[in-house]
DNA sequence: AACAAAATATGAGCACGCTCACTTTTCTCT
DNA sequence: AGAGAAAAGTGAGCGTGCTCATATTTTGTT
């Protein structure tokens, strides 16, 4: 059973790879299911007893971008600054990560990101926002924000980080300068917020 | 010339009608093109004469919907309070005023309300935003905010909304009562960042 | 090795949104 | 009123994502 086992996850690995060149040459419209397991090597049926659709083949891509780059940022040393650098600098290097993606992101945040389309099986997009919002929750956490933190706040979050995600996917200013900005009038609008759960008064701001 | 004219807004009439019965009975995925031509007694081609896609008849209703709503909302008495009151209930007055469209706003979110998708031609998605935002810069600036309002402003707002609409599409619970909470502690955050436009220092604050 | 059962692969075919070459209706001008 | 022009309506047909009955391969048992 190691064997099959093994062709299965090949299968699996040479959707993925075959996905993502289309998908970067392509676009999303311009690459068909036909053509995607055609270059696969499979028949179009195939392809969906992988996936369950072709958007989530795009959040799969996604996920594996962001979940790799969360690694890197957790094990690296950009870390500690403040709240407000912190959460730039992850938002901002998973956007890089995901810079190839960009044609698969529109999809991905209608189908599989967005509060709406509440998904019946654990896919893709669920790993994706639990992911991230796990690790903005420790960078909270850990600058002294006491916690719990409430539901709605993360919820504030997400629909804040989809905001940015959806606005650089279409950005094309030179060097994404405006989704810069974006991103950091939005982070500190976040942060600030935070302030508020230190307490019910905030009298004693220690920067 | 008048006839025919008659006759063309009389047929769109007819299609908007017809559509959001059918919509509201039986569902976006559930009414199909063909269902609805058939329904208003019209050719499936006939249909795309008046409308890009099923996303615009959408985004049509949608966008009357909110179009009545904002005309009684500025005619009415509920102004004044103060500005978190005061957008709390232009918010919550037009999710109301959806209330039969919400099978509909999903699609009509992806396809024509998200910052995504720039469609060419000025459809009713560029409509429902340009007018929302109208309307609460209206009150912003009535509240003694100094305009301008920055552009960044204005579209972490618009973020904050799709969120507010996104869960509200997809909240089940018995009064909406998650939502309201959404609503509120999003109002407060925004508002609460509009205090930091009031000069370089907030020194003066009069409340 | 032989055979049954389970797992996997296949591609013709479905329903959908939408198009476009064509027909029918309406308007304009003499 | 009649003819030509313009506008509006039509539905067969296209390409798409996806399904499902069937065929093929792999696994487990004797």
């Amino acid at each position: 059973m190691r064997v099959t086992l093994q062709t299965k996850t090949a299968t699996k690995e040479r959707i993925v790879d075959t996905a993502s060149k289309l998908f970067a040459r392509r676009g999303w419209e311009g690459t068909t299911t036909r053509d995607l397991a055609l270059a696969a090597g499979i028949a179009t049926g195939t392809l969906f007893n992988y996936f369950q659709s072709k958007e989530a083949i795009a959040a799969e891509l996604i996920a594996a971008a962001l979940s790799r780059w969360q690694r890197e940022f957790a094990d690296g040393e950009q870390r500690g600054q403040s709240l407000e650098e912190d959460i730039f600098a992850l938002v901002w290097g998973g956007l890089k990560s995901l810079r190839d993606l960009r044609p698969v992101l529109s999809p991905a945040l209608d189908t599989v990101l967005s509060p709406l389309a509440r998904s019946s099986p654990a896919c893709a997009g669920d790993a994706i926002r639990a992911g991230h919002l796990e690790a903005v929750e420790r960078l909270i956490l850990d600058s002294g924000v006491p916690g719990p933190l409430p539901a709605l706040t993360m919820q504030i979050y997400w629909t804040l980080y989809l905001g940015i995600v959806s606005y650089w996917a279409a950005d094309d200013s030179p060097h994404q300068e405006d989704t810069l900005a974006l991103l950091d009038q939005t982070t500190k609008l976040f942060t600030a917020s935070l302030r508020g759960l230190k307490g019910v008064g905030n009298e004693h701001e220690s920067e």
